[in-house]
DNA sequence: CTAGCGTCA
DNA sequence: GCTGTGACGCTAG
């Protein structure tokens, strides 16, 4: 196999191509300022790239096998040895050198992997540091990286030799810190694993972060989510998974060890072979067969006691990958050692009695503290991951807390809200369902959880609900009823709902905590003091949220809501593999379809870019001058182009092809690549699972997303003859429907049941504004849907006769005027005149004249408070409300009418969540389950002998307005709810209310 | 008009 | 190769 290289971009302004002599880097470096200059003269179309290699190869002569590659974007460039080369090893150097920001490369004969560390949280931006990989045969010529210039100068008593570890850490002068790794590429499964040195340097701050990425275990994505029907093979997949992981990253014994070795070590100084040490693994296997007691000593002796970066405690000592590789050969007896030293321990290796005193004082604690912590030994309260990207929608950021990464869940107990009292011991557990022993103190342990859980104490935990997901996991129980939990993060966000991506740290700073930066303190310690921290936290918020009348919105609603949440994350949708693929099959044929886009246009150009499509539609075709009237086109917001947005082009369909076969290629690229295929990656063992996001929206709303189940379309998309006539292979006359949520599938035995509010915002507005009109809708109760009706008024046909289209129209129109739209917006919403538009907007608002009424006072209030608030209190600062510019000014104060309303919603769909579980819990024999959540739909998989019975109860609770609002609020209108049932998503049939 | 997320260049 | 941003398009009111 020919090795693979991560092409890596190097800035040529700070590194050197390490390969090559000390000259041949100068030069290289002139010859990137050369290309530069060059191409801010005159316009170089020539690739960086290649012009470097043709300098090189001027300078130097040909460099066989070497790929010179760069990335014009971000104006770097690297050189990387192509598949052929004979010029650079496996392990050969690579350097690069950034601030704030390490990474390496490490290749290998059969693979070749990066790792990346962000440096977040206590590391100051000024660090910086630099990795080298160093390869045998050139390592002399290497060896210039400036951290390596020193002579290897020992400081006296610094040299320790770890058996199980292969890092040195060896200090250079001051803050430097200098290692040496030997890691295998390859696996020593089948044999085939090699040697590769590496040499960094880094300083002392970053060496943890170094530390813990240099021996990070690929996390499986397995996120095996126990399905509803059997699926024995659950737990051979993942073990296989694991197998294979191991093998394919290439895990060698150094790193397979990284739990023992998760710990940074100053004045420690190994110098290991490897093949030496497995010899000696293996005579021990041979000679005793039993672990080394702890009691022996051995090399524990040498740890000093103030170590000052040990992290060890964070982790339990064994992990599957481990056993795989290394069976029964122990080194629990180092583990023990250390964590005997420390203020954090590992209960299982407690004895007996010791662990029933310890769970039972954690049980009697009036306020506990949870935490969990990761398997590269960072913490919820200071995690590595969680602060290097913040971006939500790749999902990076929430699946570096997914469970998966989690390694074990530290608790801590204290009284009254004062945290810990000082020497306060955190106890780390072991991840609940992982496989530590299933011996007498496991049973002590689960029991412990049990009790804990169903106890009024409080518990605090940041991100709760990643926590009772592993716990409801473990017991195998599918809703934790009633949890006295209590989510900082949660409570930070109720504070604030703008903010975005709340965490740990973020909420500090909101109530004027410091987080201490304990560069010099162990990791335990710094774990400890974070406890006390949280608890000071919870304190804190608790006092704020009652200070702003938030905290019955935050336990009666938002902290009952949590466990539900974790539930609903556990209980997977069943999908139609078969559809979906036929879905997918049909789509695919479309890409036949996009082929034939360009020809079109006379020359080739990419679809999806706006760009391109602007520069065809409007520069090359001239299009806008070709409509009729010389009608002005919309712009987009920031570039001020023309849009190319289906607004501008529906209105071009006259004048030329092109904007009507784009119209439906977007379309259909939409569905094939989000619904379709961006759908079936989701899919785990023929279940899809979202995951719920309980403080992303401003407006108290939840969100979902991988997939976006929310935004999964509600009406089917038909292929039509139109269409057809650019998919090769399909006659005319064919009629494809493709319809996403037509995959989702009930089990056997069950169907989906769908509770709808009816209009719930217009009902909730009718109730802020007092208007008597709206009032009287919808309180004398007529069957007939407003929507429709209104629709029937402004389109003068009759009520029978509105389609399903034309209503969603009307209630987007309603919509859209009752938080402010302009005629403009509105008028190119309804391809009409403004003046026509402007019409609409204003019968609209005189036929409701208490809606503008109630939008004044809204403003006023905000204007006022700096605030708006919903029917349950729940609060969104808005700051732009004073701003001196009339844009921005007016924008707030849209949000502001428009947080009043779809706040109150929210809430009331949160209350309804709530109540219809909580109902479902107590009628134990029902069999149904609320699956999801659409903002104002409830969708429930119900057994079908109970369907009749569970429809009635849940309507009649989301109806009660008691029961959903409790002494909150007394609604002035009626909340009606339409219920409709059917054995797929996409086929619901309504279910008459009346009978039963 | 207001909320979201996902895709793409 | 990775990251950030804007435009677009789907959802929900």
């Amino acid at each position: 196999m020919s090795p693979v290289w991560r092409p890596v971009s190097a800035p040529p302004q700070l590194d050197r191509f390490c390969h090559l002599s000390d000259d041949a880097q100068l030069v290289m470096k002139g010859i990137y300022r050369q290309y530069n200059e060059q191409r801010k003269q005159q316009n170089t179309q020539e690739q960086p790239g290649t012009y470097y290699q043709q300098m090189y190869e001027r300078r130097f002569g040909a460099l066989p096998g070497v790929i010179f590659s760069s990335s014009q974007t971000r104006q770097t460039a690297s050189i990387l040895p192509g598949p052929s080369s004979s010029t650079l090893e496996p392990g050969d150097v690579y350097i690069n050198s950034l601030s704030n920001q390490l990474e390496r490369t490490v290749c290998g004969k059969s693979n070749a992997h990066s790792v990346r560390v962000n440096n977040s949280g206590p590391i100051p931006e000024s660090s910086h540091s630099s990795t080298m990989l160093v390869s045998e045969s050139s390592k002399n010529s290497a060896l210039t990286d400036i951290s390596m210039e020193q002579p290897d100068a020992a400081l006296p008593n610094t040299n320790f030799e770890d058996t199980d570890t292969d890092i040195l850490f060896q200090q250079d002068k001051g803050d430097s810190w200098r290692y040496e790794k030997t890691t295998f590429e390859g696996s020593p499964l089948l044999g085939n694993n090699e040697k590769c040195h590496s040499i960094c340097s880094t300083n002392t701050l970053e060496k943890e972060a170094v530390y813990a990425s240099d021996f990070k275990i690929p996390s499986d994505n397995m996120r095996g989510i126990a399905s509803p029907g059997n699926s024995p093979n659950c737990t051979t997949d993942t073990r296989q998974s694991r197998q294979s992981m191991v093998t394919n990253t290439c895990t060698g014994p150094a790193q397979g060890k990284s739990s023992i070795s998760a710990r940074l070590k100053q004045h420690m100084i190994i110098r290991k072979d490897i093949q030496m040490k497995q010899d000696k693994r293996e005579h021990h296997k041979r000679q005793s067969g039993v672990p080394i007691n702890a009691s022996e000593g051995s090399t524990t002796s040498c740890l000093d006691t103030d170590r000052k970066y040990s992290s060890a405690h964070f982790s339990t000592p064994y992990k599957k990958q481990k056993k795989i590789m290394d069976d029964q050969t122990s080194e629990t007896h180092k583990v023990l050692a250390v964590s005997r030293q420390h203020t954090a321990r590992e209960v299982t290796r407690l004895s007996d009695q010791d662990l029933r005193n310890v769970l039972q004082t954690l049980l009697s604690a009036q306020e506990v503290l949870i935490t969990l912590v990761y398997k590269n030994g960072s913490t919820q309260l200071r995690d590595i991951n969680a602060a290097q990207t913040k971006k939500k929608s790749t999902g990076i950021f929430r699946q570096k807390q997914w469970t998966s990464e989690v390694q074990s869940v530290a608790v801590c107990g204290c009284e009254g809200g004062n945290g810990p009292p000082h020497g306060a011991k955190v106890w780390l557990f072991p991840l609940p369902g992982q496989d530590h022993n299933k011996d007498s103190r496991d049973t002590h342990i689960r029991v412990f959880w049990k009790d804990l859980v169903s106890n009024q104490h409080r518990k605090i935990c940041c991100d709760a609900k990643i926590f009772l997901i592993i716990l409801m996991k473990e017991f195998n129980v599918h809703f934790i009823i009633d949890v006295a939990v209590f989510d900082p993060v949660v409570a930070a966000w109720l504070m604030d709902p703008d903010c975005e991506n709340v965490t740990f740290h973020k909420s500090l700073s909101l109530v004027c905590l410091t987080w201490k930066e304990h560069v010099l303190s162990s990791a335990v310690d710094v774990l400890r003091e974070d406890m006390c921290l949280l608890s000071e936290l919870m304190k804190c918020l608790y006092q704020k949220l009652v200070a702003r009348d938030l905290w019955v919105l935050y336990c009666c609603v938002e902290m009952k809501l949590l466990p539900l949440l974790a539930a609903m994350e556990l209980r997977p949708l069943r999908v139609d593999s078969d559809t979906m693929l036929r879905f997918s099959d049909v789509l695919k044929q479309f890409v036949k379809f996009e082929s034939s886009i360009p020809s079109n246009a006379g020359h080739p150009f990419l679809i999806n870019s706006p760009a391109q499509l602007r520069q065809v539609l409007f520069e090359e075709l001239k299009l806008d001058k070709k409509l009729p009237g010389g009608k002005r086109l919309a712009k987009t917001n920031i570039g001020h182009q023309i849009s190319t947005s289906e607004a501008v082009l529906s209105q071009l369909v006259g004048t030329h092809c092109l904007p009507a076969i784009i119209l439906e290629y977007r379309q259909v690229q939409k569905l094939k690549s989000t619904y379709v295929e961006g759908m079936m990656s989701c899919v785990r063992e023929g279940y899809i699972s979202t995951h719920w996001d309980q403080t992303s929206a401003a407006t108290g709303r939840l969100s979902s997303y991988q997939p976006n189940i929310q935004a999964i379309p509600k009406t089917s998309t038909v292929i039509s003859d139109y269409t057809n006539n650019y998919i090769v292979g399909k006659k005319s006359g064919d009629r494809v429907e493709i319809f996403p949520r037509d995959s989702f599938i009930s089990h056997d035995g069950w169907s989906f049941l769908a509770a709808d509010f009816q209009q719930i915002e217009l009902r909730l507005l009718a109730h802020l504004a007092d208007d008597p009109t709206l009032l009287k809708i919808f309180t004398e109760s007529r069957s007939t849907d407003i929507f429709i009706e209104l629709t029937s008024q402004w389109l003068s046909k009759p009520v029978s006769l509105v389609t399903t289209q034309e209503r969603e129209q009307t209630k987007r129109v309603v919509y859209s005027v009752m938080y402010g739209a302009g005629k403009e917006r509105l008028a190119e919403y309804l391809k009409m005149s403004t003046h026509d538009a402007k019409a609409i907007i204003d019968s609209f608002l005189v036929k409701f004249p208490a809606v503008s009424q109630f939008s004044r006072k809204c403003v006023e209030f905000c204007q006022r408070n700096g605030f708006t608030t919903t029917i349950f209190k729940r609060r969104r600062l808005i700051p732009n409300i004073k701003s001196p510019s009339p844009v921005l000014r007016a924008q707030a104060e849209r949000q502001a009418v428009n947080f009043c309303v779809q706040g109150s919603a929210a809430d009331l769909c949160k209350a309804a969540m709530i109540q219809v579980e909580h109902t479902l819990q107590s009628h134990a024999h029902l069999k149904a389950r609320l699956v999801v959540q659409i903002h104002d739909e409830l969708l429930l998989e119900v057994s079908d002998e109970d369907l009749n019975s569970i429809r009635s109860l849940v309507q009649s609770v989301m109806e009660d307005e008691v029961t959903l609002c409790g002494k909150m609020v007394t609604l002035k209108v009626p909340i009606k709810v339409s219920l409709s049932s059917g054995k797929t998503w996409g086929h619901l049939s309504p279910l008459d209310s009346g009978k039963l």
